[in-house]
DNA sequence: AGTAAGTCGAACAGGGGTGTTCAAGTTGTT
DNA sequence: AACAACTTGAACACCCCTGTTCGACTTACT
């Protein structure tokens, strides 16, 4: 049994296998929202023993793939200044982390599926604020539509970033087009019918 | 064993059924695209039994239900005048239908996972194809933007239209509000930066 | 070099889904 | 009324997934 986990630190090897196993289940889940436990061990290059012996259950994997690639999220997030001008703001954070972004969304959708409701919405809170914020702000200030609520904008938003991630999967989008197409798209809809 | 099919008519209990079933099928697929065969006969007031007595796999229920969704939805646009304005065309398209075009689009992702690949394209071509007809109609006479691939038009209105009816299906958005909420936010997608 | 930590495959039990069979009962049709 | 069509629950075999145990093996650490 690993996990000693008191005292002392666990050895080299095996906290390199539990960042292979998280990588790995986010990448599935992100592929696929019900991917296999073996699945996931077979793509971490890693036993099904193994795995079991890092996380006591598929529960468990899940929600720490999902706190894994929010924290990424929030890595890139953070390096972001989205104090400027809403529009260019929201440029910017679609350029920069679009995919990131769909692939977040797309773990959160295999989450919602294999957590306790509201468990996601828990954890999903911090990291959509900052969007949530950005699009509120632009309201504000006079550069983004206020004949629509802002928790449709960024349903908007979240939902044709998912759909680009879909569209990019399939071969059905040139990866280099999303973030121009994207942003064109988003803006458009943000900015409503101005004179 | 039902199913003589041959020679005499089926009797009227048995097309009830059959048409109770795919009614449940598409229900349920629309709710949860991995719905069991025992959910969707218990939704029909029918023995599973019964159900596999119409339907010789659940593959082969997938792809009726898809096919009686599809087919709902090309009666509906049928009666639909799409041949003006386009923008007044898109507008009347999606409050008309944007519910079933919802229903449909869910059904559909279901059967990707059900239905071998391919199947699902060559059953949605022609029904999709009127919405890429308007698009693109749109996009010739100048009153959509062509700065962006019809394609890639064509898809964002499918995912806006899924989210919305996820948020709805969520509680998150009005059912009320939901049409108006679509157009205004669709038009202004496919305007584009206009003067 | 020795020891604890870690990995691995095989194999188990349990649960749920898919199809199938069967025997008994119900109901439409003539 | 009588027959065929139809429905039904129980029970079965099969498969895949989840978790767990076991014993043997390899590897990191001192």
């Amino acid at each position: 049994m690993p996990r000693p986990a008191a005292g002392s630190a666990r050895r080299a090897d095996a906290r390199q296998n539990v960042d292979k196993i998280l990588a790995a289940a986010v990448t599935c889940l992100s592929r696929n929202a019900d991917a296999s436990v073996s699945e996931i061990a077979q793509a971490a290059g890693v036993g099904r023993v193994t795995l079991y012996g890092h996380f006591p259950s598929r529960e468990a994997l899940v929600e720490a793939a999902l706190i894994r690639v929010l924290s990424e999220g929030e890595k890139v997030l953070e390096g972001l200044d989205l104090t400027g001008d809403p529009r260019a703001a929201l440029t910017v954070l679609i350029t920069s982390s679009w995919l990131l972004i769909a692939q977040a969304s797309a773990v959160l959708e295999a989450a919602q599926a294999a957590l306790p409701p509201g468990r996601v919405q828990e954890l999903h809170a911090k990291p959509a604020q900052r969007v949530d914020d950005l699009i509120r702000r632009g309201q504000a200030v006079g550069a983004f539509r206020t004949d629509l609520p802002a928790d449709w904008l960024v349903s908007v938003l979240h939902h044709v970033l998912h759909g680009a991630a879909l569209d990019v999967a399939a071969g059905r989008l040139d990866r280099a087009d999303a973030p121009h197409f994207i942003s064109a798209t988003i803006l458009a809809a943000y900015l409503g019918s101005r004179t």
